[in-house]
DNA sequence: TATCGATCTGCACAGCTGTGCAAAGATGAA
DNA sequence: TTCATCTTTGCACAGCTGTGCAGATCGATA
């Protein structure tokens, strides 16, 4: 005698149809936008629903329009401070705008990234944001065959029907730059990461560019994951010799402020009298007091509501939508020694 | 002569039925774990199914199985490093149990928990988590009744058939008294937030009883939401007057860092040899070497191989849960002074 | 009153899959 | 060869909803 398994009796519209006297349909145009119901049958509907607990089936909507609802959020690293606050602002939004976001939570890679986004597509989501990682070319026009948006965060590569955000990686460097050699550093610590993430190449590519075009010495270095420690690390690396550099800069704020942490505390350097540091990506620990991080804000609302009208409001065709380029505006605090010439006039 | 809205052809179990030349059944059977293909239909499936791109449909599935494999996680303040960090690695054990994450951002109070808890029901989760909230009644009764799991954290309320994992903030803020007491601290702030949540007012509470009965004075200060700014406000507050306290125990790591800057940088107070800090979450950052924040810690993992638990495998029926107290051990680190009679010993 | 128009309602089909049941095919033994 | 057993396959139904189409109801106007 095995258990038999008894399915609950699940509340559907015809049960709620049936309790109000009215016919599914009525049922169901109740709970459409814009279906023509009279207020009495659409009252007495409303009552049955509330008595009985009904909520309208999305797998089953979704299965005959063709639309479920569901935006994917494809990121790795999700516990990092800026990841997060993408995160959080991502999932308000797309509450805002009548969505709902599933969290696919990969390690980077491109296999793990093709495989959050076969998920995506067995759960046919509108569409898919890749805050991370960089997915084969393959399962990208299987996802486009498929009606589904995608757009990436931070990607180089223009792909036809694919939507863009990117960061101004570039500019900022150079800005950063022209930031160190006004306040007069010569030589120049670049800390990144052994992750070897698009942005975070190009922000080190280009500062090393800018830099060397100023006459600036620099010194690349690579502790690790991009991370508070691999910042650490990095600092008690470059620092420990007789001929240190005088400012680093560093691609990512947690890089930074670990580094700021292993000099001042460990080697005893103070920031900003004896040595400069520079981040990049502002976020809330580069403003606290410990810190006073000098650093390039990405603006997190503003990502968040371009790549919202990326995703659009999914009425349009494959409308080769423009990518857009965000700029990193610098935010001046204290990690940065003021130039002495500046400090004349 | 309206554009015609055309929808794309998309690729069903009937489409890689054709191309594979076999059944619609052998299509289905062929993607269903434990279900009957002979070795050869199953590669001329599979086959077709790559060729055309074919990806099994959930919703569908979902709405046939009764089993959508959804999983919701309803938080607020996801930016926050401790919810970041839980949201983390939810989502990853999800993954590796072959569920997915639904993340319903939320803004704590109970309407907008209810309204992600019907949102939940729309797409018939398997499963909620509410990691911040306190839902209605009625509406956790409808989700039991509709067979969903529910999981709440950090509530004190025990209710029939929903899963609790608890921190056992009592007996870790009855240790943090006693921690300060050992220290030789007489005056001691309690930093807490205007939030309210169950589990801050639970530690502020314990605390404050276990102080007063080891004969130390307590001085609570609630200065705004549970974040990095109230905790320097409280500082700014409590440490301006003459009859300063000598130590303080902040509900949450983030005031206790606020709390640490402001004392030390507008202040100019020494931590730990002229105040105390005791801090509660053990966040990345209260290791930072600014910081070396003495705490107790939610174990993020432990944490969530107990939701896992309670989660279950979805196969048992309405078995009692039972509910899981987890300790917050103490992490020793250095915003504590040393006992002068420690010192002796 | 008869006709027209507007509004609402119900029927029936589509959307995609899982699975019980019966039939067919394969395999082994007598 | 004949029978029995096991594996595989196809049919057809269920699961829940949205919507086009035709019919019904109602009010208003000539």
């Amino acid at each position: 005698m095995t258990a038999v398994v008894r399915r609950k009796p699940t509340v559907n519209a015809q049960k709620v149809a049936e309790k109000a006297g009215v016919s599914r349909s009525a049922v169901s145009r109740t709970f459409t936008d814009g279906a023509s119901v009279s207020p009495e049958t659409r009252d007495k509907v409303l009552r049955a629903a509330a008595a009985l607990g009904y909520h309208v089936n999305h797998l089953a909507r979704g299965l005959i329009r063709n639309e479920s609802g569901i935006v994917c959020l494809i990121a790795s690293g999700i516990g990092t401070p800026l990841q997060a606050a993408m995160l959080d602002g991502l999932t308000l939004a797309l509450q805002d705008a009548g969505r709902i976001a599933m969290v696919l939570n990969c390690a980077g890679d491109p296999v793990s990234v093709e495989h959050a986004l076969r998920m995506t597509l067995n759960y046919r989501a509108e569409a898919s944001v890749i805050l991370s990682g960089s997915p084969p070319a393959s399962i990208v026009t299987t996802c486009l065959d498929n009606g589904q948006r995608l757009v990436l965060l931070n990607r180089s590569e223009q792909i036809e029907g694919v939507g863009t955000v990117s960061i101004d990686n570039e500019g900022a460097a150079r800005d950063a730059a022209a930031m160190l050699a006004r306040a007069g550093c010569r030589r120049i610590a670049v800390v990144s990461s052994t992750a070897g993430t698009a942005s975070l190449v190009a922000r080190e590519e280009a500062f090393i560019r800018e830099a060397t075009k100023l006459g600036l010495e620099t010194l690349p270095h690579r502790a690790g994951p991009t991370s508070y420690a691999s910042g650490a690390a990095s600092a008690r690396a470059l620092l420990a010799g007789a001929d240190r550099p005088d400012a680093a800069f560093c691609v990512t704020d947690l890089l930074a402020l670990g580094f700021m942490d292993a000099a001042r505390h460990d080697l005893g350097l103070r920031i900003p009298e004896a040595f400069s540091v520079v981040g990049f990506d502002d976020i809330e620990q580069a403003g606290w007091a410990s810190y006073e991080l000098t650093t390039f804000r990405q603006p997190v609302s503003e990502l968040v509501s371009c790549i919202m009208g990326q995703i659009g409001s999914s009425t349009e065709g494959v409308g080769p939508v423009p990518s857009r380029l965000v700029k990193a505006e610098p935010i001046w605090r204290r990690s940065v020694r003021v130039s002495p010439a500046l400090k004349d006039a």
